[in-house]
DNA sequence: CTGCGTGCAAACATTTTGCACGATG
DNA sequence: CATCGTGCAAAATGTTTGCACGCAG
């Protein structure tokens, strides 16, 4: 069921095979979830996902593969402070290729935002490039979070009980 | 024990108070130990901290403490990947204000730099206040990861098993 | 045919919660 | 003196692991 090009495999073959890593139809159908799915999702989401097209698959399964996706960098864990980490999409042919969220540290909501200048690209770039200089980095891939209260959260004041 | 000023009370209880809350020993503590520790700590990593000054400290109450920091904003909860989150003071006299990290994909090893220059400081604040602009956030403190691959990782190969 | 990858269930680790007591303002 | 905060222990949750079977290469 993987979505491919006109003909040929889908693009993350090389990935998988350029880590000593077999294909398997666990692997192919996360990743065909995740490609096509854009958002955050937690590890038992992707499961309940996973499961409507390939019903066998175990959730020890779903950890794993996803723990492998990201030590290849493939994909990004990311955690916005609710006990459980969210995965997405890091690489791949219609990744935007930035992730950037503006998370409210009092109700854990999440936004994601997509502009970005000229000006910062360039200089996004010049820092990447002076990290990988300076600290032997191979750079992939990063995240910009702001956190701060949302407009709702403002409403109810600065009482943190 | 908590380090004041010439006199007067630490600059932390005007946050605890505009917050509504109650200043406490355990509250002072942590704080006290937050502002003068740089770096990232486990919640046990504080909890063993924290009983050196205050035996009889439950764990609970290092969670609720920080949880509750966590929410003023004076206190960032950080996730590595590592299966539990780290903390450290967000904001505070001696706070640099700015928490940048290059993160091992492979390792979960974290570097702190501190080096940003005049450019990106500017562009900084012009993207924080399009944010709040824009989507009326009252941004507090901001986080920026890159991921990738550190040296010695990279001389272990692409093999991910 | 040789491992690697998987499913299941049990184990683990961290974090959260209920409750009765004690401290704060 | 009325709550809010704490300590303890138990519970809940998310994630990892051991093992035997099955499939990819």
């Amino acid at each position: 069921m993987p979505r491919r090009g006109p003909m040929g495999p889908p693009w993350w073959h090389h990935w998988l095979r350029n880590c000593g890593c077999r294909i398997t139809a666990p692997r192919e159908i996360i990743l065909d979830i995740l490609s096509r799915s854009p958002g955050h999702f937690s590890a038992d989401e992707i499961f309940f996902m996973v499961r409507q097209m390939y019903p066998q698959i175990g959730l020890a399964t779903v950890y794993r593969t996803l723990e492998l996706l990201s030590n290849m960098g493939l994909v990004h864990k990311l955690d916005f402070g609710e006990g459980k980490a969210r995965y997405e999409l890091a690489q791949g042919p219609e990744t935007k290729g930035h992730h950037h969220h503006l998370i409210c540290i009092r109700c854990h909501k999440v936004i994601d935002y997509e502009e970005i200048s000229e000006k910062e690209k360039e200089l996004l770039k010049e820092v990447e490039e002076n990290l990988e200089k300076k600290y032997g980095f191979k750079i992939t891939d990063h995240m910009f979070n702001f956190y701060g209260i949302c407009k709702e959260c403002q409403e109810k004041g600065d009482e943190v009980k």
